[in-house]
Formats: structure tokens, sequence, C-alpha cells
DNA sequence: GCCGAACCGTAACGTACGGTACGCCTGAGG
DNA sequence: CCTCAGGCGTACCGTACGTTACGGTTCGGC
């Protein structure tokens, strides 16, 4: 499990089939996982037969629009040049809040639904494949930066890992699994920026290094 | 949305019942949301009829046997007799531990894996009732421990919802999502004690009051 | 011993849906 | 114009499963 599915997607799918998965992926959004293959095919205005050609089987057909999805939210690290307190804590925040989005939106709260759905029984990597662009992708993003820090004796940790996990924890809290229940979570801008730069500062009260100003602790 | 739900099951339901709903969940443990009533009724050993008799139809049953789970974690708040940052320490790690005990345990993976997924098309509560005697059970009995902790001098916050989410974030961290997804995480007896530790120390580190000692903080 | 209620086991029904087959259309190549 | 591959639309098949119906059995009350 959890090997990274380097395979990129946009590389072997014609645009047709890429408009077709977009098809799924929206209906995924709307129906959930009890979206059919007649309606995908209908939405898609393409037939059946296609699907399965293309796809091979329902499973096959989820596997490929998960990827998809994937592959379009790839996104550039960040590079490490002069970094001080402020560009770290603006790096920091920035994360924080490019995370909270992605976890509200609805496509995700959708993606990250079927897939602990077939997590349950194990008949594909539906889990796996949204383990590894979301919650792994974002420590292989973020622990540069980290590290990066700690380098320029901003940030004192033992561990990269544990660092990163403490922050996912701060920035995510509850969120995460009371969308994924159904709980309306108001999550306009305005309160993910506050959340954002409220988890960063706590970061920073558990993880700045002692020597040299941390400046402004609000609250 | 997310009323209390009150009922106390183990009233309204004969012993005969009870165990039926038992075996529900142990077949819920098992084969996730792809159970179907005729095993249910095997395992149960009654018969199909008279699972419709009593439960209505199959989100019934799945409510039920929800409802039923839950019932059976109920448990005491804490007295908040006298409060030292000792007691106060020891409180909140036991919260912790053993709130990671729940959300790595069988059950309460297949529960919540079920609920989201019928969060998804929401033709019934289930979410709602998870998010009630999870989250939330959790939120009401931790909050009075919060709050004598701040009337003690020993906690230093404006918002008990405020601090309660912030140590279920760095309780839960990544846990409980990589868990319904399929993850195997490592969590023996040993890493929760020292994860729930981990977490109330820095719980009091960005919380607890700037006057008076807070002794050790690990690291 | 008899009755009715509750319940078990199982057969049967209806339907939804995954998967397949087939006829028709279009458009590029000759 | 002819051909033919690729793809659309749709009818069709098989099956799994929710739901119902029914005969047989146990058990408390008379």
């Amino acid at each position: 499990m959890l090997q990274p599915a380097e395979i990129d997607a946009s590389e072997t799918l014609t645009e047709r089939q890429q408009a077709v998965l977009d098809a799924a992926l929206r209906l995924l959004v709307e129906e959930g996982d009890n979206l059919t293959m007649t309606a995908v095919a209908r939405r898609a205005s393409c037939s059946k037969e296609t699907l399965y050609k293309w796809f091979g089987d329902r499973d096959g057909l989820l596997n490929a629009t998960v990827q998809w999805q994937a592959s379009k939210v790839r996104v550039a690290a960040i590079d490490r040049e002069r970094l001080d307190i402020g560009s770290l804590t603006a790096s920091l925040e920035r994360f924080a809040s490019d995370w909270l989005k992605v976890i509200s939106s609805d496509t995700s709260i959708a993606l990250n639904r079927v897939a602990v759905s077939h997590a349950g029984s194990g008949k594909d990597d539906l889990g796996a494949i949204v383990l590894q662009n979301g919650r792994f992708a974002l420590a292989k993003r973020l622990k540069p930066v980290l590290e990066a820090g700690q380098q320029a004796g901003l940030l004192d940790f033992e561990d990269a890992e544990t660092a990163f996990r403490t922050f996912f924890g701060l920035v995510g809290r509850d969120v995460q699994i009371r969308l994924l229940l159904g709980d309306r979570v108001e999550l306009t801008g305005a309160t993910i920026g506050g959340d954002a730069a409220r988890a960063t500062q706590q970061f920073l009260a558990l993880f700045g290094a002692k020597t040299g100003p941390l400046a402004h602790r609000a609250g």
C-alpha cells in the first residue's frame, strides 16, 4: 500500500477520456458512491460500452476518476530562498489555508467519502490514492519548509514527521471528520484565514526556536 | 441535524433484540457496509421476517445498530474535586488516551466508515449519530474539565470550544483519517500513551496559565 | 391437549444495476 | 462513393439483494 502512483494521467488519457472522467467526477460529487454506470454514460454522452472498453469495470472507472482528480492538484513546491520568521509564517499560513480550502471543498469531501467506503471492503486502493495525494502529498511539500526553518534557526524539533503531524492536527482539528460525517461546518474564506493564522501561531509557539525573537503571539 | 438522540436503547430493546444488534455489529465490523440482511439473520439466528418486523428496513437496522453501540459507550463525567496541575494533566492524558483507543478500535472504524458513506446520500442520520456520540460527546465530557482548570487558574483561554478543538487536533492529528482510509497506523498501547502525554503537554504549553509553574515541559 | 402468538428457516418476488451485444451513425482514408 | 474503425444509444442478460410470504416449531395460557 501507499506506493506513489507516479503515472501522469494527463499523458495517457485522451481529451475525450478526460472529459468523461470530469463528468464522472461531477456525478460523484452529486450522487456519492451510488452513481451508476448508466448515469455516468448519460452525463458524459457516451455509451456504456465505451466506458467498459476504456476503464475495464466500475472500480476501474472510479480509480481513474480519483487519479484524474489527483493529477489536477499537483502543486509546485516552495523555494526556500531567504527564510526569515515573516516568510516562514506566511508559508505556513498559506499551507494551512490551502489545506483547509481543499478539505472543505465538495469534491474533496466526495472523494474522501468514496475512498473511505471502499477502504472498508478492500477491493481497490482508493484509500491509498487519496491518502497519497492528500495527507502524504501535503507532508512532502511542507517538510522541506519545516527543515529549512530548522536550519535557519527558526524552528526547533527533533523529527520533521512529528512536527508535521502536529501542524496537521492544529490546522485540521475536527474539521475533516465533521465534514465527512455530514456536519455543516461554517468555513467561509474569513474563518479559514483566521484558523490558518491561529494554527500557525500555535505551531510556532510549540516549535519556534527559543533563541531569536518570535515576535507577536496573537492571543 | 445533531439533536441529542436521548432515547436510551437499553430500555426499549429486549434482550433478544440486543443480541441481534450485537450480531449485526460484529458483522458490520467484518463486512463493512455491504452486509446483507440474510447474513445478519443467519449470524443472529433469527429470521429475516423478524428483522423487518423489529427494525422496519435495512436502514432501520443500521440505525438501531449504531445507536445500540452508542448507548454502550456512555461514560460517567469526571468529578472536579481538588484540581491541581497534576490531576489536570492526568485527566487530559486519560481523555486523550481513551479517545485514541476508541478511534483506533475496529468497531469505531467500521461505524465511522458506514456513517461517512451514508452521509453522502442523505438517507439517514448515521453521520449525525456517530458525530453526536463521538466528537460531541467527548466535548461535553471534556469541557467541564477545561473550565474547572480555568477557574483553578491552571488554564487560560477565552473559549472552551476553541480550546477543546485544539486539544482534539493535537490528540487525533492525522490518525483518524488515515485509519478510515485504510492506512495501517501503528497504535500499540505504548505509542498511545506516548501520544496522549505529548498532546497533553503541547496543550498545556499553549493554554497553560502564565501564572503558576507548569513544571515539566517534555521535549 | 388445544390455541394463538412469536419466531425460525427458506422459498419466492421484484428490482436495480453491472456487464455485454448489437444496430446505427459519423468521419477519415482510399 | 465505398469502407471501416470508433463510438453512441439501447436493448438485453445475469445476479445480488431487499423485501415479502408461508409452512413448521416452540411456548405460555387455559
